[in-house]
DNA sequence: CGAGCAGTTGAAAGAGCTCAAAACTAGTGG
DNA sequence: CCACTAGTTTTGAGCTCTTTCAACTGCTCG
């Protein structure tokens, strides 16, 4: 059940038997939410964090006029906010892009892993800078890198990070996600997305037909993305 | 010497003398900079974080071409690397901007701080998810605020987190950076940060000159920057 | 006084946006 | 099994914001 989380886990640290059963002892609820449900709103006070068992969800963060941004996609095995444990409310919602399966770990739970398993209380707070380490990414992809490579970029990000979770096929993964929210997720329109997509088909990286991601052309897209994997730290460390 | 980062992490949490005594302890040397310099290097493997004492800093990311962007600026009372903690390295550069005094925390008292003093961990857990949540909003920044929105959000953003420690007069704060460092941090072209600032000035919200920032106009430079400062954290909470 | 940054200005080009309409695709109900 | 709807994708054309390139000004410091 929470095998995807403890492999994402696993890629980067030890985690002891011990520790497992602390976080599978975490866990108080598994609950599903509908596609489009927001499972967080920004601002409300919240006493408990979620683990993303099964499809894909998002932090997103709006302007006042409706228009908004997606600064992290999350995927299975992911934390989505795990934040809110020490920020004690969100400055953003956690949205559910899909049908979505997700463990409830009350903070309280967290509050006891820090005093009583100090190593996993550090691996989850590498968790947490990881995510920052995403958005600095982003950031960078935002400011600096054209739609065809921000696009390239975040194919690649997604390939690596649903492999770590075994959600990968060769070089294709289930990605569904409509234009619309892939804009949401580039700081595009949905128009300018969907010309860019037909440019990186055009140009043989990648193919994108109902809600599945294949890349036709890993070294290709890599070059054109400008990809780095070193900021998803994929290396296991003693944290 | 560390007041700054006390008054930061106060603004947030009840620090007690004990926890006080444990921060201090952890400080193993306080050394300068130059501006310009580069402190830690992205990839490098570090074992230690570093508090900014007094100066500006930043966290700094660059592409192949040369071309870069500073992921967020840090102000004195800024624990500017404590992500490498977790992380054992860092994916972007730490550079200070003007000349900085640093404090050094080795990891080593990081690890026993997370073992003796729980609670501290948890305030500095939470500080490291404030930085996210700064890149969360400069995300939404680059995403979706044209260049002027951008530039007074940054101003806004600064204005209060400089506030916090005590380096604000009245409406005005030292700003040492150029045009062209501005550029980097708003992902723009130093011509556009030129033209940009023009507007804001011509506009009656802010004067910059001679590395000092003025706001004229609060009310209207945070209604043009559609600021809410709602993800800076700035209320006390048991972390 | 001259060198070297930092800041300023102008003109043209380009990436991505806006608006608007058309073409698909599924799912629904008769 | 077909018609109908709602959502998604695709296409076109004009427009805007920001960039690029290039020159010029002004300041500071040796």
């Amino acid at each position: 059940m929470i095998d995807k989380h403890l492999m994402k886990l696993r890629a980067r640290d030890r985690i002891s038997s011990d520790e497992e059963a602390a976080i599978r002892a975490a866990v108080a609820d598994v609950i599903k939410v509908a596609a489009r449900r927001t499972v967080v709103r920004a601002h409300d006070p919240i006493d408990f964090s979620t683990i993303l068992l099964s499809g894909f969800a998002c932090r997103r963060k709006d302007l006042k006029d409706g228009r908004g941004l997606i600064t992290e996609l999350h995927v299975a095995g992911d934390f989505t906010d795990l934040h809110s444990f020490t920020l004690k409310y969100l400055d953003h919602d956690i949205v559910a892009l899909t049908p979505c399966t997700l463990a409830v770990v009350p903070h309280i739970r967290l509050k006891e892993i820090t005093e009583q398993h100090p190593h996993l209380a550090r691996v989850y707070w590498f968790s947490t800078n990881l995510d920052a380490a995403i958005h600095r990414e982003w950031e960078l992809s935002l400011a600096r890198r054209p739609a065809a490579a921000r696009m390239a970029h975040l194919f690649c990000e997604l390939y690596i990070r649903l492999g770590i979770a075994g959600l990968t096929n060769g070089f294709s993964y289930d990605l569904p996600l409509t234009q619309e929210l892939l804009a949401e997720t580039l700081g595009l329109t949905s128009v300018h997305v969907n010309r860019t997509l037909q440019q990186l088909r055009s140009d043989g990286l990648v193919e994108f037909r109902q809600g599945r991601l294949t890349i036709t052309h890993w070294d290709a897209l890599q070059g054109a993305a400008d990809f780095d994997p070193a900021y998803l730290y994929l290396d296991r460390q003693e944290r």
